[in-house]
DNA sequence: AGGAGTTTTGGTAGAATTTACTACAATGAC
DNA sequence: GTCATTGTAGTAAATTCTACCAAAACTCCT
C-alpha cells in the first residue's frame, strides 16, 4: 500500500483554491510539428519561467467554463476537443501554499485540449501572451507542469488510437495522407506504413469519399473524405490504429 | 463547443472544500458477485440515502491520503488497487452550496478501488458503517454518486482489458479457472470461452506454474499459477483479453 | 473396484486479420 | 512522350481469433 500519511487524525478541514491548467496540442500539418500552447509567467512564483495556461477557478463557475474560458483568452479557435485530464493536489506542489498564513492549499484541475491549428489565431494582446511551442523542444516549466505535460501527451496517444478525435481538428474533407500525416506527427512513424493505414481506415467504413479530388503538386490527385459520425457510432471503443 | 459560460468576467474567485468519494469494488470469487461498497448517510443532505465512502481533505493531506484514509476507516484490507478516477465540480453539485452564506463550493475528486474480497474485514464501530452492495442491485444514491458509480464501472473494466489489477487482488497462487470466474463477474460472459482465454493468457508468458496443484471437488486437480510482474513489464498496454 | 460424471488441459480446422510487399494509375515537370 | 511523384488496389504469407473437440486426471457413486 506504501506509504500514506494516516496520523493525521485531528487537523482540521482545508481550505483550497482550484485551478484549472490545459493541455492544449495542436498539429501543425503543412510542416508536421506537434505543438503545444505555453504561456511566460510575469509575475512569482517561477517569474520568468514557461507555464501551461491556467486559471483559478472563479465563483459560480464550473471546472470545463473555466478550461474553455482560459482556452479563449490565448486564442481564437472553433474546431477543438476538450476532456478532463486529473488532478494534482499533493499539499506542497504550489509555493504559494508557504506564503499563506492560513494554510490554504492550491488544487489543480488540469484538461486536455487538441485545437485545429489552421485557422487558429493566437491572441497578442493580454498579459501573458501564449506562444506555441514544439513539444519535442519543450522547456522546463513552472510548478509541476513537466509533469501534467507528459501525462497528457499519453492521453492524446491513447485517445488518437481509439477515438476519432483527429477528425474534430482535420478539415471537413481531408485526404487519406493528411489523416496519415496527422498520426505520424504525433504517433511517429512506427505504426502502420500508409498502405495498411489506408486499408485498415477504409475498412472500417466510417470515411466517405466526397467524389471530390485534390492535387497538391506533382502526383496522382488525391480522393477527399468526409468524416461520417452516424457510420463511427457502432465501432465505439474499437482501436482505429495500433501502435 | 457548446454553451459555454464565459461571461463571469467580474466574479471573485471561489473557496473550495474537496471532498474525495471512493468508488470501491470487490469481487466475491466463491460466489461470482460483483460487489461495491456503500456508506448510509445519518445525516442531512440526504439522510437515509445510500452514498460512496467518502471524506472531506484535511489539512497537509493530500489527496491520495484522504482516499486511503477513507479506505481505511470502512475496511481492513491489505490488498488493492488504487486510482483517481475524475473529479466532479459544477456549482450546485453539492446542495450544501446553497445553505452557505459565503458562497463556497463542493469539489469531489473520486477515485477507484479494488481490494481483495476474501480477507477483507468491514469495520463495524464507527458511523456511518460501510456494507457491501451488489452492483447489478444498487440502490439510488445521494448526490451525484450514481453517476460516478457509473464512471467506475467503465474504468474497472477497461483496466482489466488492459491492466493486470486482477492479480493485486487475487490470491498469490491461482488456477487459470479463478481467473476466467474473476473476467466474467466483472465483464459478463461474452469476452471468449473458456479455452481460448486459457490460451491466450498462457501465451503471453507472464503466467508462471508453481508446479502446485489443487483439486476443488470433482474433476481433474488443476495447476496452480503465478503472476510473474517481470515478465508483464514488456507488455505494457497491449490488451490482456477482448471484450 | 469400476464406471459415470466432472473439470482441466491441449489441441485443431477454418475464418479473419495483420504485415510486408508489389503492381498499377494518374498526374506534373521537362 | 518520358520520367519522377503521388495515389490506389491488391496479394501472399504469417499470425491471430473463434468455435469446437478429445484426451487426461481426478472424485463420486454403487
Amino acid at each position: 500500500m506504501g506509504n500514506h500519511n494516516l496520523t493525521s487524525i485531528e487537523q482540521p478541514i482545508a481550505e483550497f483554491k482550484v485551478g484549472v491548467d490545459n493541455v492544449i496540442f495542436s498539429v501543425d500539418t503543412q510542416q508536421n510539428r506537434l505543438l503545444i500552447l505555453l504561456v511566460k509567467r510575469k509575475k512569482a512564483p517561477f517569474a520568468n519561467f514557461f507555464s501551461l495556461p491556467g486559471t483559478l477557478v472563479k465563483a459560480g463557475e464550473s471546472l470545463e467554463d473555466a478550461a474553455y474560458r482560459i482556452l479563449s483568452e490565448k486564442i481564437e479557435v472553433d474546431n477543438l476537443y476538450l476532456e478532463q485530464l486529473y488532478t494534482f493536489g499533493e499539499p506542497g506542489r504550489d509555493p504559494r501554499e508557504n506564503q499563506d498564513i492560513f494554510g490554504e492549499r492550491y488544487l489543480s484541475v488540469s484538461y486536455f485540449a487538441l485545437v485545429r491549428y489552421e485557422d487558429t489565431h493566437l491572441i497578442t494582446k493580454g498579459n501573458p501572451q501564449a506562444v506555441w511551442h514544439l513539444l519535442n523542444d519543450s522547456p522546463k516549466l513552472a510548478f509541476d507542469h513537466n509533469r501534467i505535460l507528459d501525462y497528457g501527451y499519453q492521453r492524446l496517444k491513447n485517445k488518437l488510437e481509439y477515438s476519432p478525435i483527429a477528425f474534430k481538428v482535420l478539415p471537413e474533407v481531408f485526404t487519406l495522407n493528411d489523416l496519415y500525416q496527422f498520426y505520424t506527427t504525433v504517433l511517429g512513424e512506427n505504426f502502420s506504413d500508409y498502405s495498411n493505414f489506408r486499408a485498415r481506415l477504409l475498412k472500417l467504413g466510417f470515411l466517405t469519399d466526397t467524389g471530390l479530388k485534390v492535387s497538391r503538386g506533382a502526383g496522382r490527385p488525391a480522393a477527399l473524405y468526409r468524416f461520417d459520425e452516424e457510420a463511427f457510432a457502432v465501432l465505439q471503443d474499437k482501436p482505429l490504429v495500433f501502435i
